[in-house]
DNA sequence: GAGTGTTGTGTAAGCGCTTTCAAATTTAAA
DNA sequence: TTTAAATTTGAAAGCGCTTACACAACACTC
């Protein structure tokens, strides 16, 4: 593998002249520019990123952290950021933490050690507190859908406590009293900002929230089947029934078709994310869109702007908001 | 962002102690490596990353190209690929190529300028040539899902032939005797040889082929409804339809939905890959399993032992065996 | 006590680049 | 022409680490 060296040689300039028409940023008159990329050329050469970044300081890398590799979710969280970072000539490392606090900070660590120029967190497990250490340290971080007090700048979020609203609203405007929720695990800010969404929703309509109508599930799609089960026994009568988030609100459509319910006919289901395979369930899921895309692409732009001086396109916003896709699962009382 | 140099300076110590005892390989003395670990604790130091792998000419981390970082797919080869590495320590370096040839190429050359270790690829559309002289070159490459004549010890592959052969046996040995196919890209080898096992099956029970059978789609959900609408039009009266991958069977569901078919009772459907959403859609899909789990592990430790002589757990096999996977969408005639 | 191994540590030369500074060259102005 | 200013180039000092190599220090043998 040639180095720099040997272009330098073979095109009769020195390093620093072969480095210059690299990075393009100084001035090299036309005649060594054309001879420097001939010779590069002859020897394909290909610079040594490792050495470049560790002389410049600089490694054009931005370090992607999300909870799974796999997952509508999360893909398509990754494949935004990644087509916006590397449209601008950067790129981008992921990693996964897995919703564990020792393996979202070892992947954080991991990012910092390969010095990332920024950071895109989706970190569901480390403390506020780390957090904040973080974004005092020299490494810009974007955090997405998380926030946290005292870093709003940093924070890229919906309005989760509109969505559960939301959800919950578009079930009551469909004529339906009793509602069951299964809610995502409530330690997540996330998941208890959706119910308090559902709460203010029911409390807005006039109906009393009830503890029966609502199961702590954990996100997974078995938890909607249990959470199915559960609801049955304790919160009979129910006639629609929303959830946290669609993976539990497929399991909840598995669960109901299996106890003999047709949907929408005998049971309403709303979901929320959006997540691409909600397209593909029958009937096709009513949800709540979480515009992850959008924020993914925020946080892409703001890094690019705040680390790399170029301009975003679209002004920076921080507060995403929720909407209602209505498709096929909220049926009219 | 403390260096070595400090470290050194804090523990009363050279540099190469420092560096001997991160890496645990030289022999220091108990009382050495106490004083160096405790002025490494007390300034919360951090080796950089880049100067140890420009140091050593060793990054730890391996590249993996994919074609999208969304989809069930890619997901699971991504999550498997690295479990395995990060397990061992090592780290993955993330790219997409886009079924774009200079897309892929592009990719691989920053995984190369990235000084990856080594090389996991699900390469489509580059050719065999550039593949061949990839291996060729000093950096060790493992293909995934893609045979390459002369790259045996390099590719892991599932025997599509053998899968197409499965899935179009499996509607014969229900009852039928129509039964459509839409295809994949036929540029694309997995394309061309699941068709080729299509028609062994077919010849095997005494059935000709017809070329209004089939459909050639791209893959994407779409293809799925165009190639209902195509085939029905062209080729009624067919009672199975076998498709070349789960997204356009389930595109071919929606539409055979839409057209008023029942399934199966109407219209047998199987698939091919056995994603993760196969699971979700409504009858579940019956479906062919693509062990893309087991390829990414077995590339994985491919690649530990190979690079880093780290004894693989399990023998290395280059060929995957496909399997039916039968759910609810393929009824008897 | 001289010779021979061990073991632990330090010195210094890189790894392949970037970047400052100064020198050399060209261009423009007088 | 001569001189100053602007432009182009090269020399060399790092970036933070690894790793030969050399040298002490110590424990053995005979």
């Amino acid at each position: 593998m040639a180095t720099i060296y040997q272009v330098s040689e073979a095109a009769g300039v020195s390093l620093a002249t072969v480095s210059r028409v690299m990075n393009g940023n100084a001035r090299v008159s036309e005649r060594t520019r054309k001879k420097v990329e001939d010779a590069m050329a002859l020897l394909g050469y290909q610079p040594n990123a490792i050495a470049q970044s560790l002389a410049s300081n600089r490694t054009n890398s931005v370090g992607l952290l999300v909870s799974e590799l796999h997952g509508s979710y999360f893909g398509d969280l990754m494949s935004t950021v990644e087509n916006v970072l590397k449209q601008n000539g950067k790129h981008v490392i992921i990693t996964a933490g897995h919703v564990d606090e020792k393996r979202e900070h070892e992947a954080i660590e991991f990012l910092k050690s390969r010095r990332c120029d920024a950071l895109i967190l989706h970190a569901e497990a480390v403390s506020d507190e780390y957090l904040k250490q973080l974004v005092d340290s020299s490494t810009p971080v974007a955090v997405i859908n998380r926030k946290v007090d005292e870093l709003n700048d940093n924070c890229f979020v919906v309005d989760n406590e509109q969505g559960g609203y939301l959800a919950t609203q578009a079930a009551i405007n469909a004529g339906h009293k009793h509602i069951a929720y299964i809610s995502g695990p409530l330690f997540k800010k996330d998941a208890s900002d959706r119910l308090s969404g559902h709460k203010r929703a029911l409390e807005e309509a006039g109906i009393t929230f009830e503890e029966t109508s609502m199961f702590e599930g954990d996100y997974h799609e078995s938890a909607g089947q249990e959470g199915m089960l559960h609801l049955q026994k304790h919160y009979p009568n129910f006639t629609a029934l929303v959830c946290a988030n669609d993976e539990m609100a497929s399991g909840a459509m598995t669960a109901a078709r299996e106890a003999g319910f047709d949907i929408p006919e005998q049971l309403s289901i709303v979901g929320f994310d959006n997540v691409l395979f909600s397209r593909y369930l029958y009937p096709k899921l009513t949800t709540i869109n979480n515009p992850i895309h959008a924020m993914g692409e925020m946080a892409a732009y703001w890094v690019l702007q705040h680390v790399y001086n170029i301009k975003s396109p679209i002004p920076i916003e921080h507060l995403f908001v929720p909407e209602v896709v209505n498709r096929d699962t909220l049926g009219n009382l």
